[in-house]
RNA sequence: GCCAACGUAGCUCAGCGGUAGAGCAAUCGUUUCAUAAGCGAUCGAUCACAGGUUCGAAUCCUGUCGUUGGUACCA
């Protein structure tokens, strides 16, 4: 591999982004940091942001009487927030109302039909007024809406344009079938040849609101919101403007998105992609959601916290390191503060921490001076098998451990070799003693660099000789 | 209802056919360079339950229960 382009979902403009959604920036942010380090920095592309299109945002805007722009910006804005706050090392944050997006969506749309796969067609449907939404007979409850049952469900014609999903059932089917690697992890991907035994056309335009891009030539109907969000993935990459950009990075060799919305990634982008003969993604990485205290994050149960306000509390590194080292990112996990606060105390503060300390204050002790502190050559550490292996198969909490297990190997040494009395006795032992576990600590600096990198740069700023002193705690206990 | 994943010590997880593992928490001991930190030891699991296959099953098969996801136009 020679670049690495790598995306998150991008998050829908209801409401501000909370923990479940810092979960997958994170854990996306350390893949892209990883590949910096192994790949150099000028190879990797990161792409984060925001939907913003659809009814459902027009709707809430409505509710809070603010221009529909004006509040997806409100929206945008702060889910950038929030993501500055844990140090997301996006390189672009898009918007899907930037103008950019609008063209290439057309362009692709154009592309599609060109095809031969957009026919204009009439979609009939139970909708509920309330609901503003279209229901299943299956989910009808006596026939009638499930939250609205006073309401008379109304059967509705609508024109819209068709996509020929169907046409590219068998497509779908045998590229799952024969690229294991495209939806990770696999049991998402048999979930996925299930569905695709029954794909049918569906309609990628609307015409009840108006918030979304024109179709071409029918600027009565907007561009479906799913058709629309996909595309940010070319258009982040600068499918229009930046040609070369495009064919540097293009295709993106992870899409990590929640559970939730797989099947638009796994079949309905892929037959978009190849419709407009365009090579597809590599990797498509779903990870589970995170329960808090054993609850759903929900507003109605009230327990939705923005990760800002952790990281407020305990700092950006330690809320990145408590979410990817008890959790496995391709399942559901529950976490707490309480076990954030267990993490911050044993791992960061007891451990990286106090051996950062310990080892500092030996060499100020005995005015160890280090020599030729050349410049680490990152890519070849992180090249340490059972490091990079978690890296391949996305278990974050594996390296994780790997590093944390190179922390305690360095105590015990430390216990044993009883540098401070090696000092004592004015041993000649003391100052290799002294240069390994230096050499040991800017080896797990560099490891931690993806995962906590304001505190791999602390260390390392710390340990670069030559007089190595000691420094303020780097994660004071609490 | 149907399809699928998961269910291993209080907690987070590893093991996926050959005498139950790690870290955290708890308890005890020990060191003093360090953030009342470190290190060692102990405690702690009929591997959800019930059958079956096998010389042997946490590991394979069947069923039951529980959790979660999907079951199309919802981001």
């Amino acid at each position: 591999m020679s670049k690495f382009y790598i995306t998150t979902a991008i998050d829908y403009v209801n409401d501000t982004i909370h923990l479940g959604h810092a979960f997958q920036k994170i854990a996306t942010d350390v893949l892209a940091r990883y590949y910096r380090i192994s790949l150099g920095k000028d190879n990797v592309f990161f792409l984060t942001g925001t939907d913003e299109y659809g009814q459902k945002a027009e709707k809430a805007a409505k509710q809070q009487n603010i221009a529909t722009n004006e509040f997806v910006k409100k929206i945008s804005d702060s889910d950038q927030k929030e993501q500055d706050s844990l140090n997301i090392s996006y390189d672009r944050f898009i918007r899907t109302t930037d103008s950019d997006h609008a063209e290439v969506v057309k362009e692709i749309w154009n592309k599609v039909e060109k095809n031969g796969d957009v026919y204009s067609g009439e979609y009939e449907g139970s909708y509920c007024e309330g609901c503003e939404a279209y229901y299943t007979k299956e989910d009808l409850i006596n026939k009638k809406c499930p939250i609205h049952p006073t309401l008379t469900i109304k059967i509705i014609k609508e024109k819209n344009y068709f996509f020929k999903w169907s046409k590219y059932k068998d497509f779908l089917i045998n590229y799952i079938r024969n690229n294991q690697d495209f939806i990770f992890p696999t049991h998402r991907a048999k979930e996925m040849l299930e569905f695709a035994k029954n794909i049918k056309d569906i309609p990628i335009s609307r015409s009840n609101f108006t918030w979304g891009i024109p179709v071409p030539n029918d600027p009565k109907q907007v561009i479906y919101v799913w058709f629309d969000a996909l595309v940010n993935y070319l258009t982040g990459v600068g499918f229009l403007k930046d040609k070369k950009l495009f064919n540097k990075f293009w295709p993106a060799d992870v899409h990590i998105l929640g559970k939730d919305n797989l099947r638009w990634h796994a079949l309905l982008w892929p037959a978009m992609l190849k419709s407009a003969n365009i090579e597809l993604p590599k990797t498509i990485l779903v990870n589970g959601f995170l329960n808090i205290n054993g609850q759903k994050i929900s507003k109605s149960v009230g327990n939705v916290i923005r990760p800002s306000e952790w990281v407020k509390k305990y700092g950006a590194d330690a809320v990145r390191y408590y979410l990817l080292r008890y959790t496995n990112i391709t399942e559901d996990s529950d976490i707490s503060e309480e076990k954030l606060l267990q993490a911050y105390n044993a791992d960061l503060a007891n451990g990286l921490g106090n051996l950062v300390s310990r080892v500092a204050k030996l060499c100020e002790n005995s005015n160890y001076v280090q020599m030729g502190s050349e410049e680490r050559t990152s890519s070849h550490l992180i090249d340490i098998e059972e490091y990079s292996s978690a890296f391949a198969s996305f278990k974050f909490n594996d390296a994780l451990s790997f590093i944390w297990g190179n922390i305690t190997e360095l105590d015990k040494l430390i216990n044993e070799e009883k540098p401070w009395e090696l000092a004592k006795q004015n041993s000649p032992k003391l100052r290799t003693i002294l240069a390994h576990a230096v050499d040991q600590i800017q080896e797990i600096a560099v490891l931690l660099e993806p995962f906590l990198p304001k505190t791999a740069e602390k260390i390392e700023e710390q340990f670069r000789g030559p007089k190595i002193t000691s420094q303020k705690p780097l994660f004071p206990r609490i």
